[in-house]
DNA sequence: CTTTCTTTTCTGTAAAAACAGAAATAGGAG
DNA sequence: CTCCTATTTCTGTTTTTACAGAAAAGAAAG
C-alpha cells in the first residue's frame, strides 16, 4: 500500500513540492523529502519512482541532492541489495541543516563577492562615495546576520527552544533605554 | 553617467541578479532592486532599461513586484511627468520587509494546508498514526517558528540590534541546566 | 571472472519561466 | 475634448530548467 493512496498525505506532498519551487529547490526534490518524511520506514528509489510518478533519474538526482543536504540518509535493509533512504524526522535538525547548507551555497559566495568589491573600491576617488558606502553597508550587514546565526546555532537544540518560547520577552534583558514590550 | 560605468558596481547588481534567482525571485526583479539600492537619486523606469539593458515591460514588471514587497517605492520628481522611483537604504527595514512579505506569500498558505489537513486526520483511524502525527508536527513547528516571528519583529530596531550583538550569550538568562557556551 | 541487479550519468525532449516588442490603456497638459 | 506621453497588459519568442529514457558504470552474488 502506497502512501499516497492517503489523499492527505498526498496533498501534504504535493504542497511540499509547490512550496520547495518557491524557494528556489526542484520540486521533484522536495517531493521525494515530503514522502520521506512520511514514511516510517526506509524507501528503495524504485518505489519512490511508483509512488510520485517520477523517472528513475529524477529520483537518483533528487535523493542525492537531499543527501547533499544532510537532511536524507542512506539505510541499509537485511537480505536487499538495493540502497533504501530515510528522511531526518526531527524538525529543527532538519531546518537547521537546509539553512546551514543554503548558507553554504548562497550566502557564502555572496560575501566573498562583496568582501572582494569593497576591498577594490577601497579609496578610489574615481567611484562616488555613496556607492563605496553602499557596498559596504551591504557587506557588513550581511556579514553580522551570518556571523550571528553562526554563532546561535551551536547552541543545545534545548537552549534554542527556551529562547523560542521567550519570544520578544528576551528583550527584557537588553539593558537599553527605548524599550517596548 | 550610468551607474553600471562602474565595473564594480555592475558587478554587484548581476551577482544580486543571481543570488535572487536562487531564491526564487526573477533575476530582472533583483537587478531593478541592486540598481535603486546603489542609487543616491530616484530614476524613471527608462533610465533603468538603458542601464540594465531590460525590455520596458520588463522593468515595469519588477517596480510592480519591488513595490509589493515595500522595498521601493515612487517618487515624484519635479518638472518630470514620468515616475521615479527609490529603494529603502536601511538594510534591517528591507529585511524585514521582504521576510514578511514572503512569509505572507508562501509560509501562510502552507500553513493553512497543514492546518486543513490536520483537521481533517483527527481521529482517522484509516490513516497511520505516524501519518498524522508528522504532519501535525510539522503544522505545530512552522507555526511555531511563525508565531516567534512575528512576536520578536515587532521589538524596536535598537533591541534588535542589541540582541545580535549579544549573539550565543543571550543563552545565559536561560534558567536551564544543560548549558553550553 | 561472469552474470545479474542497481545506480548514476548522459542526451534529447518537454515544460516552465523569463523576457521583448507591440498593442492597449491611463493620465496629464493644453 | 484632444493630443501627447507614460505605463501597463498582452502575446509570442527565447531561454532556462526539469525531466524521461537510454546507455554506461558500479557492485554484489555465484
Amino acid at each position: 500500500m502506497k502512501i499516497t493512496d492517503i489523499p492527505e498525505a498526498e496533498q501534504f506532498i504535493l504542497h511540499w513540492g509547490e512550496m520547495g519551487s518557491h524557494w528556489g529547490v526542484n520540486r521533484s526534490v522536495s517531493q521525494v523529502h515530503a514522502l520521506l518524511y512520511l514514511s516510517d520506514r526506509p524507501l528503495h528509489a524504485e518505489e519512490i519512482c511508483e509512488t510520485l510518478h517520477l523517472a528513475r533519474s529524477n529520483v537518483s538526482n533528487a535523493l542525492k541532492e537531499l543527501q547533499g543536504y544532510g537532511i536524507v540518509r542512506r539505510q541499509h535493509v537485511a537480505g536487499d541489495r538495493r540502497d533504501h533512504f530515510v528522511a531526518d524526522t526531527d524538525l529543527w535538525d532538519m531546518l537547521m541543516k537546509i539553512t546551514v547548507e543554503r548558507k553554504k551555497r548562497e550566502i557564502d559566495p555572496t560575501l566573498i563577492v562583496l568582501n572582494d568589491l569593497a576591498a577594490q573600491l577601497e579609496g578610489r576617488k574615481d567611484v562616488p562615495a555613496h556607492v563605496r558606502e553602499r557596498i559596504g553597508r551591504m557587506h557588513d550587514f550581511m556579514g553580522n546576520l551570518t556571523g550571528w546565526f553562526d554563532d546561535v546555532r551551536r547552541l543545545p537544540k534545548g537552549t534554542l527552544v527556551a529562547l523560542m518560547k521567550l519570544g520578544s520577552k528576551v528583550a527584557r534583558f537588553i539593558p537599553t533605554r527605548n524599550q517596548a514590550g
